[in-house]
DNA sequence: CTAACCCATCAACTTTTTTTGATTGATTTT
DNA sequence: AAAATCAATCAAAAAAAGTTGATGGGTTAG
């Protein structure tokens, strides 16, 4: 399985996955999911952050696939979504060099 | 090993990684680079982008510890960091739920 | 039923990131 | 030595992302 660049759907879902992963706040929610189910109002006080800045951040982690949520009465809980992690690790991976770095030289035969 | 987000140093070098991740022409470089070294002239031709564009992106990647340069003569020569690729792939996989999620409970004991 | 609580969304604003075109230094070609 | 090429950098403009405080819908507690 070789990295499909030629795929701009799944080019563009990693590149989605990785803005979301680029900030430190998201980083740590994501940390918090890990072990565990949360909702919002526990990872605001956990994160001393105000509600409106975590939807915002909690939304760009969904929308990325990142994590997946359940309704329940007033609350929402967060969870991570395993799934993604594994798709996102396999994703690097097709990053490995191929080959030993060959040293290209400009106009070269 | 586990993620360790009480060291601000790693976790700020993370998301400086996924930030260099998170855009699709960053993406696009380091598919390239992945099979061969490459000088940023023929980059520029490749994806038909400005010099002074490719340069601000290369030294994203740089910056991040993606992708590594090698002067010669007048051409510089940008090559894939394959270390930096393992290395994010460790560090995503702290990232897989340790236990099953377990359904959290707002104030429960 | 009313008040309190949880959470998403919105608009205005601030900050950060990216693009663009020009300039510069270094190297090589003629 | 002059002209041409390669690539980094800069400042200004444009675009995107994030923050903040307020509002509103839905749910539960009193």
């Amino acid at each position: 399985m070789t990295l499909n660049t030629s795929n701009p759907q799944t080019l563009a879902r990693l590149r989605d996955r990785f803005h979301a992963l680029s900030d430190g706040l998201r980083l740590e929610v994501l940390t918090i999911l890990r072990d565990e189910e949360q909702c919002v109002c526990d990872l605001c006080d956990r994160l001393a952050v105000a509600q409106s800045k975590l939807s915002f951040h909690l939304k760009i982690l969904k929308e990325a696939g990142l994590i997946q949520s359940r309704a329940q009465g007033r609350w929402v809980y967060y969870r991570l979504d395993g799934e993604a992690i594994a798709q996102l690790e396999t994703a690097i991976a097709q990053f490995h060099p191929t080959t030993a770095p060959k040293p290209a030289r400009h106009c070269d035969p």
